[in-house]
DNA sequence: GGGTTGCCCGTTTTT
DNA sequence: CGGGCAACCC
């Protein structure tokens, strides 16, 4: 399937003499030939760490030079607006000015400026909302709750996703077949999208997959606005292409008809998103779409060491389908480097521990913190190293998780904020109008609601007008007060000072104020936080666009600080030394990925393991811990078969299991067994057999059947026999003791 | 309308 | 184990 990559290489042409601006001196001749052809389509396959970013910010360079284009006839998409944050700082390095004209940001932020112009011809009035995740889950919940759909049964987020999925594929409510709406509550799904997209109208919202569908058909009913873009961009640059979706690519297409200059960047093997509805195929088919495609392989790599990429490449090598790449030492001077670090560790808390130890240890070799990242699986880990990180009083960032514009302080102060903005954003309106608590209930909001539908008018406008009792009425016109007052002020003060005199006069600090949770504190130092960035932006306007846009791993990291995040949001990254942590079946590979997806999905587990390996540059350091904490009790583990999958020459292995946290010193015994923990007859059954993860449908806990009924001995409750396994321990009737409930390696066989 | 209790469920990854 | 939420009180 992947032959025809082999058919149109070329051969790199003689570098000319002649005057060339000095950016171009720095590239080795792929990366020159990926530059320097720039009229028709071409495909960058480019492996991990071989200077994609430099090849697509040289490219707009050189165009500009050459004058094949103005800057705003440049479009280029990248997947964070980090990454095109920071492509813009560096193309300004290189050609000065110019480089704010180019159009560059994520394909959602195109979108947004598309439809800000053109906002009337898909329905929509021009200060319409971005809704995020929560947002979205709230509307479509109530949507559901009044058709009567059972919450319990059917989750809105799994609707959500259904919908997003859709729209990721670019399909609309109409373009929905009856074939692909199934296995969700009997085939409502499509009649659940096309009520959310017609509510989506009426609050004058659109959700993140809106921002290309709607754009997509802008285009299609409007042949003259297609028209216009496409003559506007005469090249377009793709980042990140492999996760790409359908949406995205009937974009690029559409918008590169007449021209074919596009040049697409990407990395198969780097491919992670599926689940967002990313298509690895768009990379495959690319040179079906555009036959003229010139292909061209990156495969120096200048980032990590020959260890690095060894370990890597051996792991990536057990993933089928691939186009194949090979990457290579760019550069030997400094030699093989150390092998990849393969540690076990007693438990979570303890990996937590002796990661951060190795972590000050290499602080203390002259490696700055900012050099170094903790890469985990799933947010709920970087938990274990954030408790280490404070006790030992080290400087961190947590991306991913909980995000700062996720937060129920933020969310709140933004609803504020929009509600000011405009008055019609009944989502902010409900989401604040009662908090702080203003008497303001359920059936004051449905009062409200029905006015509204009467009147056709907003919530806030329908106080005026709903039939409400006297104290509510008061309450809600003090709000509206409120909220006009500070609309007025907003026109001549500063958007910093009208947010904290909003805020302040809502009571809603006072509410967090007065609140005795531990967390209070911590939400007003975020609200803090938010008035600083509020200093940054000129208009509320502007604000409030980016905090719909924004995300975690866009925000700059800076100074002396250690980075702890997951694996996809360390896509794009590089660090000197890399701790990937959590390496254990059902963790990492997730089962849940394992589940839903199977084969593929193990693959694209892999394959994220393999960005995790290439972002590190002198070193890295897997661990995995044999005990872990989930849901509330612990479970054996059994380590990756990722770990298993590394070559052996490239790595090098320890453990801690043997040292100071064997089972003889453990606190719970005293002294007094006679196992050690990988004696115990329990132990080698447990250890292979448990996947904690592990869905329950499957017919996996095979070896507790035979567990019950099983005659045992304990340390201090002598012979007993095993009754039930619960999820903690075994419940065991001893002889003399009756019925306790104990952890299986306390137990021998009686 | 607001507060409390007790149960259920989950935890993949995010523009 | 903890958060969210429905059902129940005042």
């Amino acid at each position: 399937m992947s032959d025809f990559f082999d058919l149109e290489e070329t051969i790199p042409e003689e570098i000319p003499q002649s005057s060339e601006p000095p950016f171009m001196k720095e590239l080795n001749p792929e990366q020159r030939q990926a530059v320097e052809h720039t009229e028709g389509p071409v495909l960058v396959l480019s492996g991990a760490g071989t200077g994609k970013t430099r090849v697509l910010t040289t490219r707009i360079a050189y165009l500009l030079a050459k004058g094949s284009a103005n800057p705003w006839q440049i479009l280029a998409v990248t997947f964070t607006n980090k990454a095109s944050r920071e492509m813009k700082e560096r193309l300004e390095q290189m050609i000065g000015l110019p480089a704010r004209s180019v159009w560059l940001g994520t394909f959602h932020s195109i979108g947004v400026k598309i439809l800000y112009r053109y906002a009337g011809e898909v329905g929509l009035k021009p200060d319409f909302i971005v809704l995020n995740t929560d947002d979205q889950e709230r509307l479509l919940k109530k949507i559901m709750q009044e058709d009567n759909v059972d919450i319990k049964q059917y989750s809105p987020a799994t609707l959500l996703d259904i919908i997003q999925r859709w729209k990721d594929r670019g399909l609309q409510p109409t373009a929905i077949t009856a074939a692909e709406d199934t296995g969700y509550c009997n085939g409502c799904a499509k009649r659940f999208y096309q009520i959310y997209q017609n509510r989506l109208r009426e609050l004058n919202a659109v959700d993140f997959g809106d921002l290309l569908l709607l754009p997509l058909a802008l285009f299609k009913e409007r042949p003259e606005i297609l028209a216009e873009y496409q003559a506007k961009f005469k090249y377009i640059l793709v980042d990140e292409y492999q996760d790409t979706n359908v949406a995205q690519y009937l974009m690029l297409r559409l918008l590169t008809q007449k021209t074919k200059n596009i040049c697409c960047v990407g990395d198969d093997d780097q491919s992670i998103y599926s689940w967002r509805g990313a298509e690895v195929e768009n990379i495959l088919n690319f040179p079906k779409v555009y036959p003229e495609t010139v292909i061209i392989r990156l495969e120096r790599n200048y980032r990590s060491t020959a260890h690095i990429l060894g370990a890597a490449a051996g792991l990536i090598a057990h993933n089928a389908g691939r186009l194949g790449k090979t990457l290579r030492v760019a550069d030997t001077r400094d030699g093989v480097g150390e092998k990849v670090h393969v540690k076990q560790y007693w438990n979570g808390a303890r990996e937590a521990e002796g990661v951060i130890e190795q972590i000050e240890t290499e602080q203390r070799r002259g490696t700055s913190l900012s050099q170094m990242a903790i890469l985990v699986r799933t947010s709920a880990q970087t938990r274990a190293f954030e408790e280490v990180l404070i006790k030992q009083g080290i400087p961190y960032k947590i991306i991913g998780g909980f995000k700062f514009y996720e937060r129920e302080e933020i969310r709140d102060a933004v609803a504020y904020l929009r509600l000011i903005l405009n008055t019609n954003d009944d989502l902010a309106f409900t989401r604040i109008v009662n908090k702080p608590r203003r008497g303001i209930g359920d059936s004051a909001i449905e009062a409200l609601e029905t006015s509204a539908k009467e009147h056709h008018i907003s919530l806030f406008d329908a106080i005026g007008w709903a039939a409400l009792r006297p104290s509510v009425r008061r309450a809600l016109e003090t709000f509206s007060a409120l909220i006009n007052e500070m609309k007025e002020k907003l026109k001549t003060m500063d958007l910093r000072v009208v947010t904290e005199q909003l805020l302040e006069n809502a009571g809603y600090l006072n509410m967090w104020r007065t609140d005795k949770s531990p967390e209070a504190e911590g939400r007003l130092e975020n609200i803090k936080e938010l008035y600083n960035v509020l200093d940054e932006f000129e208009t509320l306007n502007a604000f409030i666009e980016y905090a719909a846009l924004v995300t975690d791993a866009d925000e700059n990291t800076t100074g002396e600080q250690l980075v702890v995040m997951t694996l996809h949001a360390s896509k794009g990254l590089e660090f000197d030394h890399v701790f990937l942590a959590g390496w254990e079946e059902g963790l990492f590979p997730h089962q849940k990925a394992l589940d839903e997806a199977g084969e593929e999905g193990l693959e694209e587990e892999r394959r994220l393991a393999y960005v995790g390996i290439t972002r590190a540059r002198k070193k890295a350091f897997i661990s995995y811990a044999t005990n872990r904490k989930i849901y509330g009790h612990w479970e054996n583990t059994v380590s990756s078969r990722f770990i298993d999958e590394l070559p052996n020459e490239h790595i090098q292995s320890e453990t801690e299991m043997r040292e100071q946290y064997n089972f003889s010193q453990s606190v719970f015994d005293q002294g007094r067994n006679r196992y050690s923990y990988d004696q115990s007859p329990f132990a080698n059954v447990e250890r292979q057999a448990v996947n904690p993860y592990w869905n329950k449908n499957l017919p996996q806990y095979q070896y507790k059947s035979k567990r019950v009924g099983k005659r045992v001995y304990h340390e201090s409750f002598g012979y007993g026999t095993v009754v039930k396994e619960a999820a903690n321990g075994l419940e065991v009737h001893f002889d003399d003791y009756g019925m306790k409930k104990v952890q299986a390696r306390f137990l021998s066989e009686g």
